[in-house]
DNA sequence: GATGAATGAGGCTTCATTCAT
DNA sequence: TATGAATGAAGCCTCATTCAT
């Protein structure tokens, strides 16, 4: 392995033609494609090209390295799932309700790119700039819940003794983790009722009442075990 | 050469002598020293080899591949860390007394092998015999979590919302993940309020009402940006 | 990594440029000359790509390993053989004289070739693949001789008591080994007088009276010890 | 592969003591075992130990290197050959018998000892030192049998276009080449028509009216081809 | 831009042989 | 003698990256 640090953060030209412009959009989908096949390490340069069907030496045209042409699909994959959580119609503006559809929406768009979060999980392991990178994305919507979160204790809906910060940190890890045990790993679950019971967990977490109208009893899944 | 046949393939056994013995603990000893350095990828046979001052066949002598050996470092891990949790003491038999240890103890045992699980963490991405592993030892203490769930569920302690699986899984993966985003990621948090917010945070999600006496309240860390 | 997974693998592939097949003749033939010049066993890859002046990488990109360039080697090997044999003049219709033709073209071949053949004779002993290669180029020239001989049995030419596999066999041995101690061992002898010694005795084995005319008589060679 | 030619011809130190006897002839028996079954190439120091159930390092106590083993392995099967050979019942003074009783004690001893005479073979193809062995032995017996085909001709047995030399060794080859194709290469055969029909074909060849007892007439073995 | 050949360092593994006990 | 640990050279193969055309 090895992680240079000083590359730019964009390949060595940006295509000026048109055609120059299509062949880089083909090494980043067939990098994707590569990526989610073999995951990052057990993909090489020979790989992505021959699956671009696209000259050898025409990836370093446009990237550097492996691990930028990894950092677009990772750029590639988060617009896609802001995409698709934004796409997650509303509920309501209780808390309740806003957690809801935030847990719906995170859930959905992992599973969308579940193949991918595999890989992008792994990768974060030993590259410390897509580590930087997770951890600012992380940051932020952490950054995000806590302040939501203080807006609610403020308001007296949410328990007194709950501290926002730790609260967004570790309710955050329970939701993204979760996805990841149940998308990745492939541990059983039914994904609405998955979503109902983490928000039924994150609301009683922080001493919310919901506001939902009864929901149906969670099933627990019988294939598991 | 060519045909290898069907060889019985006699592996590397365990030494024999005390020498032997004392050789193969310095490699495995080195081999955590340098994996925790350097991460999985990055170190290498020679490296070990040469930490432990053994000639670089030696490894070899004992192992069959880099695998092997870390297969062996995790197995001490796991050890050490079932050790750390198991002296926690013990504060209650009510529910949230419970919880709490279980808390604390998790995140002692985390600290104390804080760099060696991180990589871990990394080759689960990427070893399906390590995955495997690990996902054994999560569904046993998922289920274990789920059994006592389920059964202060019938007691009325849990609410009747709570499906006890995913309860389990979600606030197990809360509690691991934070573990992992505080000690291996770094994010800022302080030992002592992190155990008790994660302990409010998962009795409040299943609806206990904590039995605790009034806890100090929680600081959030001052350091953390 | 760990697992390759059922990998297209897509090896090596005949090169595209004329520059290419510049480099890959290079290494064949630089590997014949290695190989003739060390065996095969003392042949490494380094030594062929040096002899190709080509970077060692280079081998990979168009061979998978050191058999396989041999594979390529005996092929051409094979093919200037029969080049050679098919050259030897033709002596006329009659049994004498196509087995006197058929022996003297197989040992001028062998002994333009000599020092690679040494080379197959060694790999065949382990080779599992060269040796059927060259099982099934020896079973192809005794059944040719077995049909000959069943032929000239039939006409009354070869006697009864005969049979045509076992002489076909045999006297195929006796040729192919007799090149092989002469060639590759250095026994003493002289070319002429072998082949006419050879035809002789193949005719005789069969009871073929020759209709050669009265032959010089064989010189023993006296270098012989 | 490495030939060492400056070796003792026997090994570090002669046993002394009954068990230092017991112990070498067991490293020699296992090495032939290991020799049989995995051929020189395959064989390494440490199987040869482990089958003989001797420390590894008592291999070196004996022997020198592996080709010294292997020697000791060779003299051990030409005794065995010269055993068999020798125990050929008597079948009459005229040439054609005592050509067919050396052919019959060629095969018979071959075919006892056909495993590792194939790896012999091997091994004769990259070790001088075995390949001088072997050309010695070769050369016993083809000046033996020169010499007899040499008397047979000035008694007017043996035709006068015969040259004893050339055909003291093609046929020398034909038997012992044959005898490799059958035994080692496994194409089809029948022993007693092979022994017959080699001896027909040399009988043949020099020009020998055999004195057999009307033979029976070769059976062409069925399951070929 | 495009193509694919060329480079060579780096890591893995084996195993004959030597040595300490 | 016996034991088995220790040594390290040697070879194989991969692949990110650079270059010539």
């Amino acid at each position: 392995m090895s992680t240079p640090s000083e590359a730019p953060a964009i390949g060595p030209t940006l295509p000026v033609t048109a055609r120059g412009q299509r062949t880089r959009s083909k090494l980043v989908k067939a990098a994707r494609s590569e990526f989610e096949r073999n995951g990052y390490l057990d993909t090489n340069i020979q790989d992505i090209a021959r699956r671009a069907k696209v000259a050898y030496g025409m990836f370093y045209t446009y990237f550097t390295s492996k691990e930028e042409v990894f950092g677009e699909v990772v750029a590639e994959v988060r617009d896609q799932q802001r995409t698709i959580s934004a796409a997650e119609p509303w509920r309501g503006d209780d808390p309740a309700s806003r957690i809801a559809r935030a847990n719906a929406g995170y859930l959905r768009a992992y599973r969308e790119c579940a193949t991918i979060m595999a890989v992008i999980e792994q990768v974060a392991t030993f590259s410390p700039r897509l580590a930087e990178t997770r951890r600012d994305a992380r940051r932020y919507w952490v950054s995000r819940s806590e302040a939501a979160i203080a807006r609610w204790k403020a308001d007296g809906i949410v328990s007194a003794d709950v501290d926002p910060y730790y609260a967004a940190s570790a309710l955050g890890s329970m939701v993204d983790r979760s996805a990841y045990v149940w998308f990745v790993l492939g541990e059983p679950f039914e994904e609405r009722a998955a979503v109902e019971q983490l928000t039924l967990l994150y609301c009683g977490a922080l001493g919310i009442t919901p506001v939902l109208a009864a929901p149906p009893r969670a099933q627990t899944p019988r294939s598991r075990r």
